[in-house]
DNA sequence: TGATTTTCTGACCGCATGGCCAGAATTTAA
DNA sequence: TTAAATTCTGGCCATGCGGTCAGAAAATCA
């Protein structure tokens, strides 16, 4: 009956609802994760949560509603995650660096989310057939990345660059290397996100000043080379 | 009647055939860029082209086929056009910006195909559920970047990284400059093309003459993964 | 010209979907 | 215990899909 979000105003939610739309949000993630967006239908995600597909009906809107409450659920978990690690990191490169890293670290632990989140990014669509998520939902990704930049260009830290241009592409590089992965259970997550760190690292930091030796890592910290690389299937 | 591939071997194509293969292709592209792959039904590119559903059943073998060829054709286009201009460079870094440059100023003119193609990549899937296209679709991309990085390591252009994971990262960035200017036209594709180059020229030169090149490693020459046939086109 | 093949039409089919609902079962309240 | 509210079931419905088909129309051939 409750299908509208509740702002804490509204009558409580029922443990019973409570319980129940957890219950249906977790099979709906595990039904998408495994057979995709396109066939996880209602009566799929119902069959797998052990109920009749009207209780879904019941405690959802539609699966619309489902799935922006899956997105909620699973983003605020990542903010929670990952984001709370970055305070006290004054080094923007620092903060690049720790933040590919939890990132990559975070998603190990959350194949199934991940998944899911993708397929109803790419395939979630409104009664109008227009997308509800795309690129422009990463505008709120962006923006704090734009700042970060910002703010080291200003200290000298890095150099001069489109602030925009490189939120996209280092967003865009996570992105990847995530779908990379889910496709490829094999490869070495944590590795390649530590060649990303390398690669932004280097692309943002400001030029080395002539004589004085630049910041590098020195090669000890780096971590092994991702041993479990793939060669897709065709060629 | 002719539905499958014309290995030109097969009887001729006739004149009515080609040209309503082609009349049906345009108009599945320019439907897919207007409305999105998921409302892009056989009617509605039919009533787009001006004719009956059947034609479309008639000259191809079904959906499935249709889009195939479209993304056939549009490679094959993008080829022509694009990878012609980078014999003749022999710097690796000159490499990557030349390629930059030249694929953003042809989908500068190709914004329809450019968005159906992204759409039935992302969308197309087999009678068995599984997509058709993906992240391992974009081998053929890789591969080529891949033997260029090498090569500009082993001469001692680059420095040492992982090949794929570079790939991958800058492949991600051109598919998501065009992802946000297919959907902010005003956006300056070229300037940002110009980002783009920079960014990655930084992070894949070499050192400054700082510490001894070091031995390289590319996930290339190591054990081969499963392309994962899982599912779910994560991109 | 008439005969034959190719091309096209518009109606139709089976299927799967998301959503709906009447009533049954269960929980909560009195 | 009884009454009321909540929760759940299973079947039903309209919709839109891709695909098929018999026959009309058009092009080609003789």
């Amino acid at each position: 009956m409750r299908s509208e979000n509740q702002p804490v105003s509204q009558k409580e939610r029922s443990f019973i609802e409570t319980a129940r739309r957890a219950q249906i949000m977790d099979a709906a993630v595990e039904t998408i994760a495994e057979v995709g967006f396109a066939r996880a239908s209602l009566a799929r995600i119902a069959r797998r949560a052990g109920i009749s597909k009207g209780v879904i009906s019941y405690h959802f809107a539609g699966k619309e509603e489902l799935m922006e409450q899956i997105v909620i659920a699973v983003y605020t978990d990542i903010g929670e995650n990952v984001a709370g690690g970055l305070h006290g990191v004054e080094s923007v490169t620092e903060m690049v660096r720790v933040n590919t890293t939890r990132v990559a670290e975070y998603m190990r632990g959350h194949r199934s989310s991940l998944r899911a989140l993708g397929e109803i990014f790419l395939n979630l669509r409104g009664a109008d057939g227009e997308p509800h998520y795309g690129m422009h939902t990463n505008e709120p990704l962006y923006q704090p990345l734009e700042d970060a930049f910002r703010r080291g260009q200003e200290s000298g830290e890095l150099r001069d660059f489109d602030t925009r241009v490189m939120a996209i592409s280092y967003q865009s590089a996570l992105d990847a290397m995530f779908g990379y992965w889910a496709l490829n259970p094999e490869w070495d997550l944590t590795a390649h996100a530590e060649q990303v760190s390398d690669l932004f690292v280097r692309a943002i930091r400001a030029e080395a000043p002539r004589d004085a030796p630049t910041p590098h890592r020195s090669s000890r910290d780096r971590h092994d080379p991702p041993p479990d690389p793939a060669e897709g299937g065709t060629a």
